[in-house]
DNA sequence: TCATGATATTATTATATCCTTATTTCCTCA
DNA sequence: TGAGGAAATAAGGATATAATAATATCATGA
């Protein structure tokens, strides 16, 4: 019966997965952007994404070279509500708004328009 | 910066603390009863209490020879919605309502009014 | 199709978690 | 004050978790 939350619980349970949270929060991110954010190995954040993803909180998408990672749109109230409030820490924020260093690439390699916010509000398939 | 989160969660991230918030929900219950209601030992039980009153979800006071736990009230408010939603199963609530053990032992002996409803709304203090 | 870079998986280790049994502590009340 | 019951703590073992290093997979573009 408490199964599923519990599973949820722990998949939260965890400072680095509730930071990799608070980032996708912020925008999406794909797994190099999230590796240089957070200060474990590529490994440790692949894992801790799998974990997220199991769980249903993420979603997973490429885009050229990279894999990124959103949060999902359908998460459960609670939890929604509570990403909503998660705190996200201001030098996160700004790295995550100007160093954008894969969707820079991305959208240079495309030719794209220089909007590259389209990348950001990609919806849940 | 999500450390006290991280650790709420985990108190969060077990099916037997579930159970237990799920029981504390209905009303207050003292040690012997959890044990009764739950399929682990009692020390277990005492474990899991500890647990749930270090994050600060529940906490106990003495009533007679037992000691009786209860859902915190300045529970965060996130927690808070969750524990309004979470079911309980049908035999633990009428278990709850109606094989009262020790809160008719605690009436009976304090040759109290036939009232015990009492016990079940004490405030936190 | 092959090389490359990005990500995932495997293997391993250290630590944390959760259970049990045994024991101790702490109230209550005769 | 001391006997008895209720709950907490201690000790120990099995499993889970989270990290790393090493390796494998996989998509892209030349």
């Amino acid at each position: 019966m408490y199964k599923e939350w519990s599973e949820r619980f722990r998949a939260l349970g965890d400072g680095t997965r509730l930071h990799i949270l608070g980032l996708l929060s912020v925008r999406d991110a794909c797994v190099c952007e999230l590796v240089e954010l957070l200060p474990v190995s590529q490994p440790a954040v692949s894992q801790h994404l799998r974990k997220l993803k199991q769980v249903g909180f993420v979603r997973e998408y490429r885009q050229k070279s990279w894999v990124f990672y959103a949060l999902r749109t359908d998460l459960p109230p609670v939890i929604a509500a509570f990403l909503r409030d998660l705190p996200v820490a201001e030098s996160d924020v700004s790295w995550l708004s100007t160093h954008q260093v894969a969707i820079s690439c991305a959208a240079m390699e495309e030719g794209s328009s220089t909007d590259s916010s389209s990348l950001l509000t990609k919806s849940l398939t």
